[in-house]
DNA sequence: AGCACGCCGACT
DNA sequence: GTCGGCGTGCTC
């Protein structure tokens, strides 16, 4: 069998079947192999004869009874590993979900000797540590002690104490941290009670309800006969009854969604539905379905989707990742109650996994979710909807940084089905594909019952330099609006996309920012948390923290984020009942969920929040939204910048006059003439892509050319800067060397990440640019296979292909 | 990834 | 002289 283990090694392995297995191994299964000296997991990929001078070793166990994704995917994971410039094994762990890993790993555990020394004061504190770590049922495993314990000769002071007896190193094989949940079920059994007054009363009433069920499970049996686990395994020895165990499902589904009838289409909406029947007879054709928010986007996709489950074909729906389940989300699960499988991050690892095998089994045939969805495993696709596709949350940042939305599209050709991409504010990549013919685009220019779009009003904050702090950041326009809104008994809606309270606290003995000790960044207060709070690597330093660079306790706070425009409002606006919505004050599970339905129920007058209120909801009430500084986003170091802000823009403005009154939206910005700020006023993406696009073509960027981007870091920042002018000296001498490519492709770097260490780890990092895809993934594949190129173990290589944001 | 093998500097 | 650091290579 040729099989794909999860480890960065880029070719499959062949394993013998033992005859045993020969009728349960099938592709899509897992399987546990013996690799080097360890077992690991794999995945079977189909037949295959071993060849070469290596004996097969033999698969050691299947470890699923259905395959978890179809034959029919392998080509795609296959692709998908291909472009990212992935191991394949990884790419299917990193598709199915998480906690399916079974593995040996070493574990550490203290002996009976080494307890007896613990007692001894001579110890080392080192050795005490280490043994207090592997004192514990479990012992510790050998990578988490490393990862404790801070020690250069860790690895010799263990085999040391290993030697001496004090401890014991064993590989003990990991278990799923994910799995199915069994369920015992009572039914009637083969014999008859031979009279009732032998039987106790518990027993007989247990006899009666499964005699009147055929089946019930313990857990509701239980709810009638509370002492029922105890009686049931004595009765089954009696044969008075059969227990079954079952894998049943756990239910991710929160409250219930009130199931609804489809509306009459708009014309409009009628013309996008029938264009993409239309052409369904081509098999894979691309869409962008463009148009407003409240244009009725989500009923073009209840239609086509309906369409692909009547033809008795499948379809998958990706959402972006927010807080909470989505509109579109609930939208679906009322038309199709319980035909769908949701994938998104609130549920637990088991939960997901249900909902895989829901999948996987064929018993449900819509999977909507957030990116990972893109994988479902479905073996007869008929359609595939990307709704919001220009959201940065269908890229995964990390690990096989792969976009959800352009796998959508692999996907739908590989499978021959239409693929359709929705926005109201569409990426620039499609909206140029649009351009050159490459997508088709379905138009829906007016919002449903022809309601307004909001009225937007841009405010100069260059005027408000000199004026009193209050005024320039919450100008006289903007606290005139939202005066009028809360007179007129309606709700506001304040963003501002910049969390916690002071977010340039800085020393005004020595002027020098706060800076995080683990990263290039200045820390952020939170005053609620009492604590100032790095944003990339979690780090805290009290409220009364002196100066780390010079001591003296003179930190001031400058700058301003979400948690100080609420403390102003409170004092603006004393009587408006106020709440807040951001990563910090929904931490806690369930609160965002209290957070909305306080909007909804209109307990709150005024919210503050950060994008986490501009995705995915509807609220109908809201008729004012103020925008505290639109160009925050705008002056990052990114090509995207814009582009993001652009979109980010017209979303926020898109939560305003939902429901029937039209809404007003105040947006406060140092560049009103700026033609994003312009275009974002105008909800013109027409006229922001007309502006763009001449700017990504003279300077080289996407969509006019493709990019890779080779991420370095390390702990050692010479070591790191070492490896990147290395790396850079290869891809350079091989790109001049062969003259298609010499002239083509463009070498960005090695340079500084722009912030130069995260979590105590620096960065640099090599962009590699070409209109050629195929030139720049093999010339990195080069790179990667290069004899002269080593690999350091202290260096660690991201490949970022397409990303997303080049910090 | 993890683990073994094999080559050079500072200690008994 | 060895102990133990790390670079190199392999795993069906």
């Amino acid at each position: 069998m040729d099989v794909a283990v999860t480890l960065p090694v880029h070719h499959s392995f062949v394993y013998a079947v033992p005859e045993y297995l020969f009728d349960t191994c099938m592709p899509g299964m897992r399987v546990l192999v013996p690799f080097g000296r360890r077992r690991i997991t794999g995945y079977i990929l189909g037949g295959r004869k071993d060849s070469g001078n290596y004996t097969a070793k033999k698969i050691l166990d299947v470890l699923d009874d259905h395959p978890l994704f179809p034959e029919n995917e392998i080509p795609f994971f296959r692709w998908v590993a291909n472009y990212y410039i992935h191991p394949l094994g990884e790419t299917i762990k990193a598709a199915l979900p998480a906690g399916l890993d079974r593995r040996d790993v070493a574990q550490v555990f203290i002996t009976d000797t080494g307890r007896t020394a613990l007692e001894n004061p001579a110890l080392s504190p080192l050795e005490t540590r280490i043994l207090t770590l592997a004192a514990g049922r479990q012992g510790i495993s050998r990578k988490q002690l490393f990862n404790t314990v801070d020690c250069p000769t860790l690895r010799s002071l263990l085999k040391k104490m290993q030697d001496t007896g004090w401890v014991s190193v064993e590989s003990v094989l990991k278990k799923e941290a994910a799995s199915a949940r069994l369920e015992k079920f009572i039914s009637p059994g083969n014999k008859q009670p031979d009279s009732d007054r032998n039987l106790s009363l518990k027993r007989q009433q247990i006899l009666a309800i499964v005699a009147r069920k055929k089946e019930i499970s313990l857990t509701a049996l239980r709810g009638e006969v509370p002492t029922a686990p105890r009686l049931v395994k004595l009765m089954e020895k009696d044969g008075l009854i059969t227990i079954t165990r079952r894998r049943v499902c756990r239910d991710p589904f929160g409250d219930p969604v009130e199931p609804d009838t489809p509306p009459e289409l708009t014309s409009e909406q009628a013309d996008a539905v029938n264009t993409v029947r239309e052409h369904l007879d081509q098999g894979f054709v691309p869409y962008l379905l463009s148009g407003v928010t409240g244009s009725g986007k989500t009923e073009v996709y209840l239609r086509l989707v309906a369409d692909a489950v009547e033809r008795g074909q499948s379809a998958i729906v990706l959402v972006p990742e927010i807080a909470l389940i989505s509109q579109t989300e609930r939208r679906f699960r009322a038309r199709f109650g319980e035909q769908i499988a949701v994938i998104h991050s609130m549920l637990s690892q088991g939960e997901r996994l249900d909902q895989w095998h829901h999948i996987a089994t064929g018993k449900v045939s819509i999977a909507i979710g957030a990116r990972s969805a893109i994988f479902a495993p479905f073996d007869n696709i008929g359609i595939i909807i990307v709704d919001e596709e220009h959201d940065g949350s269908y890229k995964q940042e990390s690990g096989l940084r792969y976009n959800a939305r352009d796998l959508a599209v692999v996907r739908a050709r590989m499978c021959a089905c239409p693929v359709v991409l929705g926005s109201a504010t569409p990426s620039l990549q499609t909206s140029h594909n649009v351009r050159i013919q490459r997508f088709h685009q379905l138009d829906l220019h007016h919002r449903v019952n022809d309601r307004p779009l909001p009225q937007i009003t841009l405010v100069d904050l260059k005027k408000y330099k000199e004026a009193r702090p209050m005024d320039r950041i919450i100008t006289p326009e903007l606290a005139r609006a939202i005066r009028a809104c809360l007179e007129a008994g309606n709700q506001a809606l304040i963003f501002l996309n910049r969390r916690g309270f002071a977010s340039f606290p800085a020393c005004s003995a020595c002027n020098q920012p706060l800076q995080c000790r683990h990263c290039d960044v200045t820390m952020t207060l939170h005053l609620s948390a009492h604590r100032y709070k790095c944003h990339l690597c979690g780090f805290c330093l009290p409220e009364s923290t002196a100066c780390p660079a010079c001591g003296k306790k003179a930190v001031k706070n400058f700058g301003f984020g979400t948690e100080k425009i609420e403390s102003m409002l409170k004092t603006m606006f004393p009587d408006a009942r106020l709440a807040r919505m951001d990563q910090d004050s929904t931490a806690r599970k369930g609160s965002a969920l209290t957070l909305l339905k306080s909007i909804r129920n209109r307990t709150v007058d005024l919210i503050v929040g950060t994008q986490m209120l501009a995705k995915g909801h509807d609220f109908p009430a809201i008729t004012l939204v103020g925008i505290i500084c639109a160009d925050l986003s705008m002056n990052l170091p990114d090509f995207r910048a814009g582009e993001r802000t652009f979109q980010l823009l017209a979303q926020v403005a898109g939560r305003a006059g939902r429901g029937d009154t039209p809404g007003t939206v105040i947006m406060q910005t140092y560049n009103p003439d700026h033609f994003t700020i312009e275009s974002a006023r105008r909800q013109d993406g027409t006229a922001f892509f007309n502006r763009e696009i001449p700017f990504r073509k003279a300077l080289k960027y996407p969509p006019f050319t493709r990019i890779i981007l080779v991420k370095l870091s390390g702990p050692k920042k010479e070591k790191v800067e070492q490896a990147a002018l290395d790396a850079a000296g290869i891809l350079t001498q091989v790109k001049d060397a062969a003259p298609e490519t010499a002239h083509t492709i463009d070498i960005l770097g090695p340079i500084e990440a722009p912030i130069p260490r995260i979590s105590s780890r620096f960065r640099w990092q090599l962009l590699i640019k070409s209109p050629s895809f195929q030139q720049i993934r093999s010339l990195v594949q080069t790179l990667l296979d290069h004899p002269d190129f080593k690999r350091s173990r202290a260096i660690s290589l991201g490949i970022d292909v397409d990303p997303y944001s080049l910090m």
